[in-house]
DNA sequence: GTTCGTGCAAACAATTTGCATAAGT
DNA sequence: ACTTATGCAAATTGTTTGCACGAAC
């Protein structure tokens, strides 16, 4: 499973030059930098905690560039913004179609993959409305297991 | 339907008493016209929206006080948050099951009403990851009819 | 009368912008 | 050389908090 996660990232790491080329952006350490930070992370991190990370590679790397470089992979069609409940946007370096589910208590976002979605009916009753659709996820809220606890103790005292 | 509209508004207004009074919170004027604005507006508004709207009504209410009340209503489940792509948080009066198109040039939201949703698949998947479901929305991607030019002139210049 | 809400001002957090400098092609 | 990105500091935006006063039960 490493070796194939190494090749994974190089192979991903290929498809950010080949992608930069094609729009004639310069490919930069910090993009590259960020991009892999963004691929070895699996839990949908939100700008700043990929700027705490990259930053022990590159000490000198400004909050700003972080920022500026997600978009600019959002755009390269490297990335996929997810949204969620709170105001801060997570990143999630696959945009292959998968849905998330996020806890309502503690912010954190799964992946759930392998439930393919009957598109159709709703790409048909959403050009109804004279929308172009580009993409459809899914977004599940629920309560995690770290705060199942939590949740039914406040459940019941609502009740009450 | 205007009559619809008065009689659905009324209904809307008292269920707003039956919660407050079940929680024992107080009924104040604020939570009504609120309230009353969130259910007779139907593009979605975010609370300073909602804001310039309700100081029609109340000069001298202010912003906290909508940000505030706004969240009670989605605890007594008299309204929901839309997730949406920018940090800014959109509010729905309605509370059944449906889907949201977004545009993802102007970040207009709009309805999809009568898209039944197979939710069985998505809830067992999403149990495999240990979550417990609370409810699950679509979030579809799109470009409204506004910007659709604007949109094909973008990725034509993007892909020269 | 007691509890809870409201308004204000100030704090906060996430994100964006303008501009000079530094890299990438 | 030329173009585009980067880093910094400052500005903006959306939202939250602490506290004194006022309204609802």
């Amino acid at each position: 499973m490493a070796k194939f996660d190494e090749e994974h990232i190089a192979a991903k790491l290929h498809e950010l030059e080949v992608a930069c080329h094609r729009r004639r952006l310069p490919v930069t350490v910090q993009r590259r930098v960020i991009y892999e930070t963004l691929l070895r992370r699996s839990d949908h991190p939100t700008a700043d905690q990929l700027y705490a990370d990259v930053r022990r590679r590159l000490p000198g790397i400004s909050r700003t560039t972080v920022y500026r470089v997600l978009e600019t992979l959002v755009e390269l069609g490297l990335a996929m913004r997810i949204p969620n409940r709170q105001a801060v946007v997570r990143y999630d370096p696959n945009t292959e179609q998968h849905h998330h589910v996020i806890c309502v208590l503690c912010d954190r976002v799964e992946d759930l993959e392998g439930v393919p979605l009957a598109e159709r009916p709703i790409r048909e009753q959403a050009e109804v409305t004279g929308f172009e659709v580009l993409d459809c996820t899914m977004v599940v809220r629920g309560v995690c297991p770290d705060c199942r606890d939590d949740y039914r103790r406040r459940t019941l005292a609502n009740s009450s």
